[in-house]
DNA sequence: TATATTTGTGGCAATCTGACACAAATCCCT
DNA sequence: AGGGATTTGTGTCAGATTGCCACAAATATA
């Protein structure tokens, strides 16, 4: 092919549509949860486009704010999901349908589709979840019991929570997940639910402890059944 | 927006193109390079586009074999590059302009893009190098000191560079740099060189002997100044 | 007041790490 | 041929880290 054929050819060639995915995590009861919305029977994980004048990680950060009304949060690209014939044609076909819309096979909607896969964490009762302009329903899931998902969007959840298993030792971000007062006890048994396996506890308080990066408040948690225990936060310096 | 609304403009409003960016690193000379590709007064990563007809890590794969020849090396997606005004419609004004191609504003490739950012590791004696069907030069570059860079490009490769600080000491990828049977002393050099720190010889030497993915091979290296090393390979089984 | 449960912290053996030591192999020089 | 220098393989050992258990403090419940 020489250039100027590249140039002529090229837009039909090549070039699939971008789009965005994010699994927003939360903890609560005991259980890691991941928000989706629901759509035609289908559930999906929230997820957007890249507008002209943003950024794809600013279009993350607005999608994340559009569902959850959460202005900061960690978020971070975590896969790219390209797989060849990869479209929810047949699932907007269905949309479509229902709500009278004018549909053909040549709408840009129904072409191919690169999903960036973002993940957040998030407080869950910081978080105030809407459906959107289009009123979608949606809820918190359990990431270990995953309703019937939209195109791959299941694979995308797993692999959400795959990375979050492998992120959490290494960097330290786990604490998004809990309120910004929170206990040793609660930290240690998110880690527990995020790893799925036992650690032991006192072990674990002082690994925690010696990273430096908690600071312990004055008082102790108040609501606690029995030895009450003391609120870290985050050091400011960090 | 109503749904009627984002199916009608959906395609202007957001949809970025999308292309690759390949760092393609080889280990030589007791230094870490880079292939670029020469253009117009400035240098390149290899890179190109998503066909119709394959996934964004078979494109990467296909864009690697084109420029190296090599069927098979360790690839990796490590970033997304999409920053919102990032186009490279300026030098391709030029390169147009030079050729005599018709080029005008509207022109697809003058959009502005989202780049996925792959590395690569690969063993540069196994490597044959190409300019490709436009015959660009091309060379290994020491990434310590990159030549003028095109676009943001110079960026890409100071950023695989120190992704892949990262992930050598957590993934046992390195040995993709060097040729098949390798000795401990070259291992050791390479990972000096990646780190650029000094590195405890007989420390290391153990500590990847005791990973158990190296085999001893009979004979050791023959053309080694002293005292001959042992020869390893990376165990079948693996 | 006694008991059970939760939380904070200490201790200790086993393991891992970093730094140095030394022997074996081999080249170079006389 | 023999001594010295260099490179490579492996051993040692103190210090740090880890896994595991123990125990005391705090507190609700009976």
């Amino acid at each position: 092919m020489d250039m100027q054929e590249f140039l002529d050819k090229g837009e039909e060639l090549f070039l699939p549509n971008l789009s965005l995915d994010i699994a927003i995590m939360g903890f609560q009861d005991g259980e890691l949860k991941v928000l989706l919305l629901e759509f035609e029977g289908g559930w999906s994980l929230p997820g957007g486009y890249v507008g002209r004048d943003e950024s794809t990680d600013s279009a993350a950060v607005r999608v994340l704010e559009e569902r959850t009304g959460l202005k900061q949060s960690f978020l971070k690209l975590f896969q790219v999901f390209g797989k060849k014939d990869r479209s929810f044609s047949n699932e907007f076909k269905k949309i479509a349908a229902k709500a009278g819309l004018s549909w053909h096979e040549e709408l840009w909607i129904n072409k191919r589709f690169v999903s960036l896969a973002y993940y957040a964490l998030v407080d869950i009762d910081k978080t105030n979840p809407t459906g959107g302009e289009w009123q979608q329903a949606f809820g918190w899931h359990n990431v270990k019991d995953l309703p019937k998902m939209w195109m791959d969007h299941g694979e995308i959840a797993s692999a959400a929570m795959e990375q979050l298993r492998r992120d959490i030792t290494l960097e330290h971000i786990s604490f998004n997940l809990l309120p910004e007062e929170f206990t040793m006890p609660e930290l240690h048994q998110l880690h527990e639910t995020i790893l799925d396996k036992k650690l032991e506890r006192s072990r674990f308080q002082k690994k925690m402890l010696s990273l430096g990066i908690f600071e312990r408040l004055p008082k102790p948690k108040e609501d606690a059944p029995r030895r009450k225990p003391y609120l870290y936060k985050i050091k400011e310096s960090t």
